[in-house]
This record gives C-alpha cells, structure tokens and sequence, in this order.
DNA sequence: TCGATGTGCAACTCTGGTGTCGCAGTTACA
DNA sequence: TGTAACTGCGACACCAGAGTTGCACATCGA
C-alpha cells in the first residue's frame, strides 16, 4: 500500500510509533467506539498530528487495525490447520487462538472488514470438512460458519461464572469446549450428553 | 414520560407528526445509523425543527424507538403465552413475532435500549419452562436466552435462497423452524433428524 | 368562529471533531 | 558527525450536525 518508488527510508522509531497507535487505538476504541483521535494520541504518549503523519484520515486508521487482525485470523487458521487436521481438533485450536483474539482485538473484531473473504473461506473449508467427516448433519458450510461466529460472540461474552462455564480449571478452555459442543449439536452433529474426543 | 401536570392539550396532528417521524427515523436509520435528522425530517415530509419540537434531542428520538420496539416484544411475549402455553409451541408462536419485528424495526432492534428487562426477563421464563418440560438441557436459561438471540439475527440475514430454507411454501416459517429446531439442538435438547411436533 | 396549538422557513449559534501547516527541537542511522 | 527523518506544539481553516429562535401561516377543535 505505501510501497512507493520514492527512495524515502522509513525511521525504525517512525515504525514504532505507528505500532504504538494502533495498540492504543484498539484499547481506546474498546471502551468507545467514537472516541476522537486525540484520546488515541493520548493513549499513545503521542501528538494528534502525528498519528494523522502515520495514517493519513481516521478511515485509514480502521483499516489499519482491521487489516491487522485479518492477518492474525489467517495466521491462526493456519497454524490450527483446518484444511488438514483432523477437523473436531481444528475447530477446537481454531476457537481458542479466536478468543485470544477476541480479547486483544476487541474493537477491531467488530470492523466487518477484518473478516476478509480469505479468513471466511477457511472457516466455510473447516465446516465442509466436518460435514464430510460426520461431525455435522447442516449440508450448508456458509450456515454452519454463522452459526459458529454468533456463538462465538456469545460464549465470549459470558461471565465468567456462568454455570454454563463450571467444571473446567481452565477458563479459557471451557468456553472453548463449551462452543465446540454447541455449534456440533447445533448443527446436528452431537447427541447430548455425547463427547467428542478432547472436550 | 411526558405526561406532566400541565394542562397541554396534544393536538391530533401532533401526535400524528410523532408517529411519522418514528416510522421515518426506522425507515431512514435502518438504512444508515449515523444519517443525521434532517434526512430523517425529509423522510417524514416535515421540517428538521419539528422533529426537534416532537423529540427535544436526538437520542430523546432513539429512545422513543427503543421504547416502541420493547413494547411490541412484550406484547409478542404476552400473545405468544410463554408462561403458559407448552413452550416449544410459545416458542415457534415467539419466533415468528420476532421475525416480523426485525422486519419492521430493523434499526431499533439493535439498540440495546429495546431489550428491557422485562423482555430479557420474559425470555428467561420461557428457557426456564423449556428445559422443565424436557425440551433442553441445558440448565441456565440466560444461556438459552443468548444463544436463541444471536441465531436469531442470524437465521434472520439468512438469504432467502439459503439451502438451510428449503423446503418451507411460507419463508418465514421456514425460518422459525430452522431458528427453533437449531436452538433446541444447540442447548441439547433435540436429537438430530427429530421432529418436534409442530415443526 | 376564535384561540390555542402546530408547522414551515430561514436564519443563527455552538460544539466537537478532522485534517493541515510551519517551525523549532530531537532522534535515528549511514 | 551531519543529514534526513521524526516529533511536539500550537495554530488554523473547515465542516457537519445539533439545537434554538422568531415570525408568518395553517390547522385543529371546543
């Protein structure tokens, strides 16, 4: 995007502070979505002017953080393999590095445009896979990964002592499992009281 | 709310105004949250300082939105008998109230000032009769509650030639059998390729 | 019919946020 | 060590939208 012609080197510090506002910019944003760039600024130790010099209009900026947690969704598709694991196990890495980033991003995950056609059609190939697998019932992949994302959302939101959360020592895990097992009964794959391996 | 002391007559076309100008504002809003109140006043055929007559800010607007939203849920919630009738039956009955307000008020209905805590409440109960009767089995019934509203909106933006739509002569019914039976299964309460009466 | 109420119009103020600029001082880095 | 890059500061123009007001005209309703 900024890979111009021009012989013009980019500062090591410049990159920092273009870091610095974006992590400011996700925690600002958080608490309110139309906080002005001078709260930004603030948060990042640094001068409204200067995040207009390392993002030229606020627009930019969300584009910014969106693109960067696209980044991070392929990443995490990747890394759970979800177009060749097993496809239970990859759905269950996949919603745990999702909540990681539904922690750390929790303005940025609310920018449709984080959701990039790449990170949706990794998730439609994982709920092809388990539809092939038997894992669910629901022909529709599209379905099934709506299904999973509002959930998703909702799991998250939980409190942490929901009784729907007892039982595991590792919070973030029950969410996890608790997810897992919802979307597959959701989408008629898991008779109640059925475990999958590895919840 | 407005109901003072004074002795303020409400003129017939004020009132009239009033409503107008709500079903303007949802009409206008739904296609852009952010549209200012002049687009709203136009939409309305009225000038922008009437609005201000009728509604002394704007969020005094939003909040007559909201109010008006909460108020049709509680009367959907009465008419679908949710603490009465057997409450799959109150549940499909619900759902598809709630489809037509989703239709009706696609703004208002993400304003979170619409769901009072009657109607939040008013959903407990009937998640609370649910898993009583056996239908789930899932034991906390703000979980249900959660989950029946994010697959709500879900199932609600589901495009009409969705292959999980199939099926059905009537659209809407086909939704809320779709809604119903994935929920039911989603909170482990319907094995997969059952049929609960009615559906 | 008459008075109270509602409305259109056309201003105006006020607020808050965006984006720009120049300049002086600081920092990276070759 | 010198130069290019970066920053803080403070000012500025700009703009969109909210909310207000006064006045002439219309409309309701007892």
């Amino acid at each position: 995007m900024d890979d111009d012609a021009a012989p013009r080197r980019v500062r090591a510090d410049a990159e920092r502070s273009t870091a610095r506002i974006l992590e400011a910019a996700e925690a600002v944003l958080a608490e309110d979505e139309t906080a002005p760039l001078e709260r930004i600024a603030d948060a990042a130790g640094l001068a409204r002017a200067t995040v207009h010099r390392r993002f030229s209009s606020r627009t930019a900026l969300l584009d910014a953080l969106a693109a960067q947690l696209a980044q991070r969704y392929v990443q995490g598709l990747a890394e759970a393999r979800v177009d060749s694991a097993p496809p239970v196990a990859a759905m269950l890495r996949m919603t745990e590095t999702a909540f990681a980033l539904k922690i750390a991003h929790r303005f940025a995950v609310q920018l449709s445009a984080s959701m990039t056609p790449e990170v949706l059609d990794g998730l439609d190939r994982l709920f092809a896979r388990l539809r092939d697998a038997g894992a669910i019932t629901a022909p529709d992949p599209t379905w099934g990964r709506r299904v999973y994302l509002a959930l998703l959302h909702e799991v998250n939101d939980l409190p942490a002592d929901s009784p729907m959360l007892a039982g595991g020592s590792d919070e973030v895990a029950a969410r996890a499992a608790l997810l897992v097992t919802t979307v597959l009964q959701a989408l008629g794959g898991l008779r109640p009281g059925e475990q999958e391996e590895g919840l």
